[in-house]
DNA sequence: TTGTTATATAATATATTAGTTATATAGTGA
DNA sequence: TCACTATATAACTAATATATTATATAACAA
């Protein structure tokens, strides 16, 4: 099973994400991938690398190539936890809607 | 306008989301949410001004005391980011399914 | 087999991060 | 005012991450 730490933290880098994205269009090998960056092959290989341990990427072989496609798993966990956050955050709002119609004129607390 | 880079780094600290867990049940200070770690207090403090610095969370002043609760923007933000690969991995699952329909005894260049 | 292409790995330098302790600042309450 | 509580900041250390260059490995093409 794969990190949530892993997963976020492959994620907060920007070249990672433009990997992403281009997978997004559909897969690529590894020197299509580091084409349109300034870096050097071995940093992309590297980014990649990163990548298929957080579960975002995975990779077939086809004779001396290792084409990436986006892969589904990591994504999915991200958004099962990610759901906590949502439905609290929601759950803030009505609570705060709530208190605005039954309190108006309320006093608040954090006012200057 | 918040970074994504600073959204999904902060999101990647295991502590971090502990903390955001905690204040999806409700609004905390700062040492009530220092007490459940084996953590100093300005460790904790410094993981709140990421938290805060993503777009994460937000404070108020309620006398000496800094109350956070979550914030809703960077968890937009990266939910639109997150649409583009699954949008993308949506479409792949069709055009393998497709594949697989059309030519169910094709040559795979992956097979051993 | 030999040269070339595609990719991975190792060694290394530098930058960033996360924690610590010590200290500063500001509100609270006697 | 004085002691206490809540929080923030600074200085420092240790661990981690990212890039580079050099090199290894394996497939391909002549």
């Amino acid at each position: 099973m794969i990190s949530l730490d892993h997963t976020f933290s492959a994620l907060a880098d920007p070249t990672r994400r433009a990997i992403l994205a281009r997978l997004a269009l559909g897969e690529a090998t590894v020197m299509e991938l580091a084409q349109p960056f300034e870096m050097t092959q071995p940093a992309v290989s590297r980014h990649l690398k990163v990548l298929e341990g957080a579960g975002l990427i995975a990779r077939r072989i086809d004779g001396s190539k290792r084409p990436c496609r986006l892969a589904p798993n990591a994504i999915a966990e991200i958004d099962q936890w990610l759901a906590i956050l949502r439905e609290a955050l929601s759950k803030n709002y009505d609570q705060l809607d709530q208190v605005l119609a039954t309190k108006p004129s309320g006093k608040r607390k954090d006012a200057p």
